[in-house]
DNA sequence: GGCTATCGATAATT
DNA sequence: AATTATCGATAGCC
């Protein structure tokens, strides 16, 4: 390596920035990126290092969730699925948006609730729940998922749920037609 | 670079380390300190350069909680979701609650993942589906609130569409189960 | 908790 | 996405 000669930098390296937003939109996608991914890096180390759990939780503009977290490292980056089409800020850059998502969620969180116990009533939930504690078992809910607040969860969250409960309610549904009601509800205990 | 060593240095600096876990007590607490507050900052940084919300959550062995979490509108949210809570003072101190809803929220993601790939496994739900759209056929399950996105809706689309889902669910569940909900499984805790 | 040398992260550039 | 040069984070020491 001795082509010394003209010692012409390529390029100014990473310089000083101050730490505001990013007005640019493109430039501010990419520092996300680039950031989010050292920011799980240093999450893994320091679980790895000091053999704690840790989570992290990130959610863009558009409430697209990013999350990382140790004891699970299988998924280092959930992704609900998006639906990728228009930027809502590439130009404007209000406020005005997670307000009305806040009171959005509200009203869907109601939703939910009569939504739940409709299905709820259906009593053989139970059983999907005791196959579903087994298979994560280790997560140690003590909450079931449908009694958590929805404070917060994005149209993508909601959707999968509301997806899932409908599955749910499907299988539910038809077993009960096909065969036995077994229409107990044991619902008590965690 | 070059191998010299003329000059003595005052520390060997920062030297590369495996990342496992630090066997050390005394020097495992070390590094989870300096750790933990490179990554606030980091956290910090992210949230403001990239205008997202981010949480930050780790659980040391002792079951001892550390948490980050960018203010901004995420206490708003909280509160409009929590209106036993409201308070129009900004000062309050529940940081650490929406902190451990987005961890909970975490968990749930996984929760979801596995939750819905086990319904999958079912798999007779196609059948159900058909059954149900029969029996309320009238409901018009292509407008299906879950279908139709949800950006510019207004209250009064929201309100028509929860009245939509319990309609909805009345209907399915007086077909299937020939009663209305008198009692249910007291599921639905807090 | 503070310091220093070095490593690792990343802004700028291609 | 890949490279480079610089900045920022931190291992080792006190």
């Amino acid at each position: 390596m001795s082509t010394k000669q003209t010692k012409e930098k390529q390029t100014k390296g990473k310089q000083k920035i101050e730490i505001k937003k990013v007005e640019s939109y493109g430039d501010r996608m990419i520092t996300f990126s680039k950031r989010r991914s050292g920011i799980f890096k240093k999450m893994n180390e320091i679980s790895t290092l000091c053999d704690v759990e840790s989570a992290f939780l990130v959610y863009s503009q558009a409430g697209k969730p990013y999350s990382f977290s140790h004891p699970s490292m299988n998924q280092v980056a959930i992704r609900l699925n998006n639906p990728s089409r228009q930027e809502p800020s590439a130009k404007d850059d209000n406020k005005t948006m997670p307000l009305f998502e806040a009171y959005k969620r509200k009203k869907i969180e109601e939703l939910m609730k009569i939504y739940v116990e409709r299905v709820d009533e259906f009593a053989m939930l139970k059983e999907m729940e005791n196959m579903l504690m087994e298979s994560i078992e280790e997560q140690k809910l003590d909450n079931m998922w449908w009694n958590i607040p929805l404070d917060g969860l994005s149209m993508e969250d909601l959707e999968l749920r509301h997806q899932t409960v409908v599955e749910l309610h499907d299988t539910v549904a038809q077993s009960q037609l096909g065969k036995d009601g077994g229409g107990h509800c044991g619902c008590d205990g965690a």
